[in-house]
DNA sequence: AATTCGGGGTC
DNA sequence: GACCCAGAATT
């Protein structure tokens, strides 16, 4: 063992002690509170979550509030944030808290990571914060933080080594001041052990650090190189009738789920984008000729979207599918619909082009 | 063990 | 462009 486990806390503590940041977050142990900014923090920078936490404890103050709201007002809330498994998550979580727990969240390890979208890291981090019990976390900041501070030379995304990274955060852990330290690791690798250029003249671990020692302290964690993601065409019907455009809420479960869109259809691999415009068009139930009107492209994590658009003036009746939520709305009215983000795009190009026109919109 | 899930900030 | 982010759930 390099050094005394129980060294490291006093040093992160203290601190902490003097430059942890404030967060909206924080000076609260509200547990809903924590955990509501736990499930946003997700995957999910800081600067970007704060407008959102705060509209959403406007809206839902408490989990009782967001327990006896529909599904449907969360996923507003959370348009724009991305990860929508954690909207609804979110939502069932506040539902099993109010109808198992009485509304009160429980205190266990175990409790808190039985409700949907709390993993064990999340759990560690509900349980320190809000009930200043210790808790393991094991996030993107304390990886890269051990990483160093232990000089892991290992992908720190492989099973074996998540393993060894698991077992250090619990020895790192300590018994007392859990609000306090879990909070302190995680600003550590968000303000000073930064993924490039950590600040180590600045950091409270400097004369501990494995990585540091060796020269390995911008070499490390070395994770293993991501596979290029591949690009996937979609086409979207941009369908006018009297002023309004039809869109569909897309289904709950799966990507984006519980959102709104345009009419879209996959392209797959050799079809031509106007052959199935043409076939969503019909499908519909409508006649007319789709023309080209404009291209957004749109990254997500795990592909690319181009997707191509097609505007058709209408004048039948939509047919939309059994079971699926439709409107139809103007542009005006689509800026407070939550779309997703490809075509929320799509939504900027139109509110421009008030009124219709036909010509290609295409952006650079 | 690998894949699925978003979107924005940063360099 | 590539990388990262207070990861979890699914297969």
């Amino acid at each position: 063992m390099p050094f005394d486990p129980e060294s490291v806390a006093p040093l992160l503590l203290d601190w902490y002690g003097r430059e942890g940041r404030e967060l909206p977050w924080r000076g609260t142990r509200d547990p809903y509170r924590v955990w509501l900014s736990e499930i946003m923090l997700q995957q999910t920078g800081v600067a970007t979550v704060i407008p959102y936490y705060q509209r959403f404890l406007e809206r839902f103050p408490t989990v009782l509030d967001l327990a006896a709201a529909e599904l449907d007002a969360a996923i507003e809330l959370w348009a724009g944030l991305g990860y929508y498994s954690r909207a609804r998550n979110l939502h069932a979580a506040a539902r099993k808290v109010t109808a198992e727990h009485g509304g009160r969240f429980p205190e266990t390890l175990e409790a808190l990571q039985a409700l949907p979208g709390v993993g064990r890291s999340t759990a560690g981090a509900i349980r320190a914060i809000a009930f200043d019990r210790p808790g393991v976390i094991l996030d993107g900041n304390v990886r890269r933080v051990l990483c160093r501070l232990l000089a892991v030379t290992d992908d720190p995304r492989a099973t074996a080594t998540e393993k060894e990274l698991w077992r250090w955060a619990e020895a790192l852990t300590p018994e007392n001041r859990s609000h306090d330290y879990a909070q302190a690791i995680m600003d550590l690798g968000a303000t000073l052990c930064t993924p490039r250029r950590p600040d180590c003249p600045r950091c409270p671990l400097a004369g501990l650090c494995r990585a540091k020692a060796l020269g390995l302290e911008d070499e490390l964690p070395r994770r293993a190189a991501r596979k290029s993601v591949p690009t996937r065409m979609q086409v979207a019907l941009l369908l006018e009738r009297d002023g309004r455009f039809l869109v569909r809420q897309r289904p709950f479960s799966g990507m984006l789920g519980g959102l709104w869109e345009f009419p879209a259809s996959d392209v797959a691999e050799g079809q031509l984008p106007l052959v199935v415009a043409r076939r969503l068009l019909a499908d519909l139930g409508l006649a007319g000729e789709p023309t080209e009107a404009g291209r957004v492209r749109h990254v997500y994590s795990h592909f690319k979207l181009d997707l191509r658009l097609y505007r058709a003036a209408v004048t039948d009746e939509f047919a939309v599918a059994e079971g699926v939520a439709s409107r139809r709305l103007t542009a005006v009215e689509l800026a407070d619909l939550p779309l997703h983000g490809a075509h929320k795009k799509v939504l900027s190009d139109l509110i421009q082009s008030q009124p219709s026109t036909p010509e290609s919109r295409s952006r650079p």
